[in-house]
DNA sequence: AGAATATAGCATGATTTTAGTGCTCTTTCA
DNA sequence: TGAAAGAGCACTAAAATCATGCTATATTCT
């Protein structure tokens, strides 16, 4: 439907969250008590972006997660590819063919169409999907250099 | 998983295929046969786009249906919006609100983010869709003053 | 008037995706 | 060695999506 999933979305809100924890470590917890997102859900999506290395995680008592490069790098096209596989707009634009292939005539429109929403996911980055939102809580290391 | 719906990819294909029958009525019976899609699945989506006035439909011999306007003047926002609903990239982004709405510290973040995505499939017509793809069988007299 | 063509309307079933959850194991730090 | 925190594992429930059959109504042509 053109819609992102829930995954998606509290994967983003999570990432968001620790971007403005900077290098500390966020636990699931933590972030489940601020965010009001389902637990288990969100670990498994945190999970994934571990195995993605998008974040790293840390076990044992302080531990938790944080994100491997600033906010600033780190594009919502790579989450969400992470989080729900290639191909936006349509299922034949992630490399796959199509079954209908040989009848369907807007193919390449569609590939096109699909490009060009991936290109506003890559141009969008992490940075400015939390620097949008939040009333900038308290002064956060990597927003540092940003426009204000 | 911001994929459009197949009643959205079925109605673009059909669309796009009205485009080149011109000002000719085509009917759910040609469609099918020539793009293989599911016939009653066709005849809903043609329904609704015929509801939004999208297309006009006349019953009878020699009926069927055709594009209200130019191919140029139709964008996919219009389609897609008609066929799965307001609201791209996350649900709240149509103007309901969010039910984790405190603590959602993206919303305005991904609202950008579906605007942005809105205005690529504003900008993209249904002339462009099927003018990518098709090796344009026939001259299409709506398609005349195009560049080659 | 009647036959043929075509859309309109209606309800339902099957499949797929998505969302959500419980419990145990392993690692790490104090 | 105990507490904190992620890792792994399998399943259930709900929602969205896809698909389909049949009948009714409108229109055209003969």
């Amino acid at each position: 439907m053109l819609r992102l999933t829930k995954r998606s979305e509290y994967g983003l809100m999570a990432l968001a969250f620790m971007a403005q924890s900077g290098q500390a470590y966020t636990s699931v917890r933590e972030i489940v008590a601020k965010l009001r997102i389902p637990r288990r859900l969100l670990a498994e999506v945190l999970k994934d972006l571990s195995f993605s290395e998008i974040v790293e995680a840390v076990r044992g008592p302080g531990g938790g997660y944080r994100l491997t490069c600033p906010a600033e790098e780190l594009s919502l096209a790579r989450v969400v590819e992470v989080l729900e596989g290639a191909g936006t707009v349509a299922q034949c634009t992630d490399g796959s063919r199509c079954d209908l292939s040989p009848s369907c005539t807007i193919q390449e429109g569609i590939n096109l169409v699909a490009q060009r929403v991936k290109s506003v996911l890559n141009d969008f980055t992490l940075a400015e999907l939390s620097d949008c939102t939040t009333p900038r809580p308290q002064p956060v290391s990597l927003a540092q250099g940003l426009a204000v």
